[in-house]
This record gives C-alpha cells, structure tokens and sequence, in this order.
DNA sequence: AAGTGGTCTAGACCACCTC
DNA sequence: AGGTGGTCTAGACCACTTC
C-alpha cells in the first residue's frame, strides 16, 4: 500500500474508532506491537506520534499510550477539511450554487494577496452553500492560473479539491487560516439569507501546495448562527 | 539544556525570525545540518519537523527546506497561548479586573463537562480583559480542585497558568477548542462594553494534563469587532 | 550521477512508573 | 527490578530534483 507507518496509524485509527480500544485503556506497548506489526520501534513511534497529533492518543512516559474519547462527534472542522467532505460527514443535505466563475486580471487586493505578477490571471469563483434548504454560507475562491488552466461550473459545484488533488494531482500541503466577524456587505445580504443577523463570520484561508507556493485565497463568508470551528491543540515547544 | 533536537530546533528558529534565513531562500542540507550541530540524521530531522510543524519552514523532497515567511505578525492566537502572553506578544496596554473567584460545588452543567464526581469541588473564576481602556473579554474559568487546591486573586490577576506550570509543576499538553457565535447574556451586557454588538464570540476550550486527565474548562466570550483567530494548519494524513 | 529529503532498521542509553 | 515511553546513533535503501 503506502509507507508502514501510515499503514499502521490508519490500522490502529479505524481500531479506536470502532471501539476495539474504548476510551480510557492503554493500546499495547511500543515493544507489542512491533512485534505485531513485524516492524522496528521507531516506525511504531511514528505512527503512534501521528495517533497523538490527531487527538487519538496520549502517550504518558513510564505508563503507556492512553484512548482518548475524542473523535466522538468532534469531527475534524479544523484544519484544511473542505466544505464537501463536511456536508457529507455531518450527513446534512446540502448543496452549491456556483453564482460566479471567471478567468480575470485580479482586483489589486487580491493580485497583491495572492502574489501575482502583474499581467497575470486569476480563476475568480463564487459559490453559495445551501444547507438544510438555507442559503448560509457564501465562498469566494481566487485561484493562481499558474496551476489550474481549466475550471468548469460543472466541477465547482462537485469540489474543486478533488479536481486540483485528484485530476491535475497537486497537493496541498498547509493552510494560514483568520477568522474575524465583520459587518455583511451588500453581496452577503443579496446572497445569504441572513435572517436579520447584523454580523458575518469570515474565514479568509490561505492555501499552499506541496512546494509551498501559494495557490489560492479563500473567504468563507458564514451565518454565524450556524457558524462552528473545532480545533484540536497539541502544546508545542515554546517558541 | 534540554533535549538536543529542541535546542537545535530553537536555534534554527531564532535564526529565521532574526532574518539570518531569508523567506524564500534555503536551509543547509540535513547533511550540512549534521555536521554543523555534531549530530545524526534523524536528530536533525526531528528539529526540522518542529520547524515545519510550526510553520517555519516546508521540506521539499530532493530539493531543500524552504524558509517561509509566516511568524510575521502571524502572531499565534491559535493554541493554547494564554491571554497574558497574547497581550503582551501584541504590546497593548491591558488589564485584568477579577469578578468573581469562588471555590465551590459546580452547577450541574459544570459538573458534567469537568467530569467532577459528585461532591466534588472547583474553582470558579470570572475575569474581565480590558484592553487599551475598553472592557472586551470575559473570561469564565473553571478548575478541577484536585489539581488546585489554592487560588488567590493576586494570582487570577497575573497569569493562572504561569502559576499552574510555573508554581505547581502542571504540564498541560492539550485542549480541544470550539468557536461559535451567539447572543449575549445579562452578565456579557453587564459586565462587557458591548457597544450595541449583538453578538458575542464564543470560545469553548477544554484543557487537559500531561496525563490526559482533564483540567480545566474555559470560557472566552469576546465583543465581535474585536475577536480575531488565527491558525497554521498542516495537512495530516487521512481519517 | 550527485544531491536532496523520506523511510526503515537494530541497537543503545535514559527517564519515569509500578511493584 | 522490570516495564514503559523518550532520545540518539549509524547505516541502509528509496524517491525525487537537478545537472
């Protein structure tokens, strides 16, 4: 399949998540299961790392690798998670509005935001995202033409994600993320349903590829009602 | 000191925010690393994960470590950093007025979340942040007593958490954060220089020991206009 | 072909927890 | 003392980039 250590993260992963190990007790040792893995110690620990960064485990010097009982409902909002594998696991009916999509010379602000040389080309989208049968999130995607030649409605309204990742086979890699609450302008009011909020929640994004040129800027404009962000924080080492 | 591969990763680090590693530009190879800190492979490579975890530099295969630009005034909200170094990170005046400060059976609600058995005690604290003269957070803190048996105002006015780490030897290692949006209570309308707003950010966070047991639950409640969060997320490996 | 980072190994020693 | 995880080493082989 892939590298062992992932292979065994994942195995490990689906075994908490179906409960083989509950909440509370300890997997087995590092010494276990290198021998259950038939593999070397420090494979396991790159898998067990991976456990504990994504809030499955936490390792205690001298005791072992504890279950944690996250994972429970908390699905991932966090992260670089896009907004069609979310709808799909929180298992709501929604569904996309491509009500924009243009190959343009960017507004200043967004040439300058996503470092475009002057001349160059952007894919503008814009989307609204329907949940439950409301109008409650609207995204505006700029993407660097650099990489991406060709975008259709079509592919819009599927998930652009999927088509960079999985047709042209780029990989994103890391995100900068701001969330701010801001006043809705007048394209929110005409696209969203606001129902009288007089506050919008913004997730600008900013994404990266494997090779950590910048690819796109995105503004995730949310009724803050229905907005919710979860996040997982491992401490890191100081700075 | 400490650790090799921390000390090496501090290094680096200091060197990129001092400018000694231009964004854009390369790191020496691991190789070069190696003999540079006297050290094997992995140890360096263990540093430069840090690095990368942390948003400092992103590894290229068969090319090199790329210096990226972020720590800027990317100042990280994200985390667990706590309101006093936030404040003092950004450099504004601020303050802290203690409300309240009990030790006391928590409400049932409490109770649950803190996973407290019945009969158990905590310590309530409620602190309003005031920065440059506006009263803008208010923060509801709630601690396990078995961990804190000893709580004063002095010390809710410094920095709780310099106190826990600090003065007790506490370890906390990680917390599950939420973000969401609602109406504002009678205590944020008294307590709080709404302004009008009528929506208050909300953020939930459960913090959690060296030994997973969990520790605290906070409450964050901050006036819209001035909430912002920031995050550098990298992209983890599959469900 | 040479240089880079990515994975994997086998073994050593240390720090911490439990008995 | 024995078990656990934490760090560190030296070396091997692979995948990718550059020439």
């Amino acid at each position: 399949m892939q590298n062992k250590y992932i292979e065994i993260y994942k195995r490990i992963a689906d075994q908490i998540q179906d409960g083989l190990y509950a909440p509370g007790t300890k997997l087995p040792s590092e010494h276990e299961l290198m021998n259950q893995f038939d593999t070397s110690r420090e494979t396991i620990r790159k898998a067990l790392n991976l456990l504990a960064q994504n809030g499955f485990i936490q390792k205690i010097q001298g005791k072992g690798s504890v279950v944690l009982d996250a994972q429970k409902f908390d699905f991932p909002v966090s992260g670089l998670v896009s907004f069609r594998e979310l709808a799909e696991k929180m298992g709501q009916r929604f569904r996309t509005h491509v009500e924009d999509l243009a190959y343009e010379k960017p507004a200043e602000e967004i040439r300058a935001k996503l470092q475009i040389p002057a001349g160059g080309h952007i894919w503008r989208v814009l989307r609204v995202r329907e949940i439950d049968g409301e109008r409650i999130i609207l995204d505006k995607d700029y993407l660097n033409s650099t990489y991406v030649d060709h975008l259709t409605k079509e592919i819009c309204e599927d998930s652009i994600y999927q088509y960079i990742e999985g047709d042209l086979g780029l990989t994103i890699s890391f995100a900068k993320k701001e969330i701010v609450v801001e006043e809705p302008t007048e394209e929110d009011r005409r696209l969203l349903e606001l129902n009288g909020h007089m506050n919008i929640v913004v997730v600008r994004n900013f994404v990266y590829l494997d090779d950590a040129t910048l690819f796109q800027y995105t503004e995730s404009r949310h009724r803050p009602d229905k907005f919710r962000f979860v996040d997982f924080a491992r401490r890191s080492h100081g700075k």
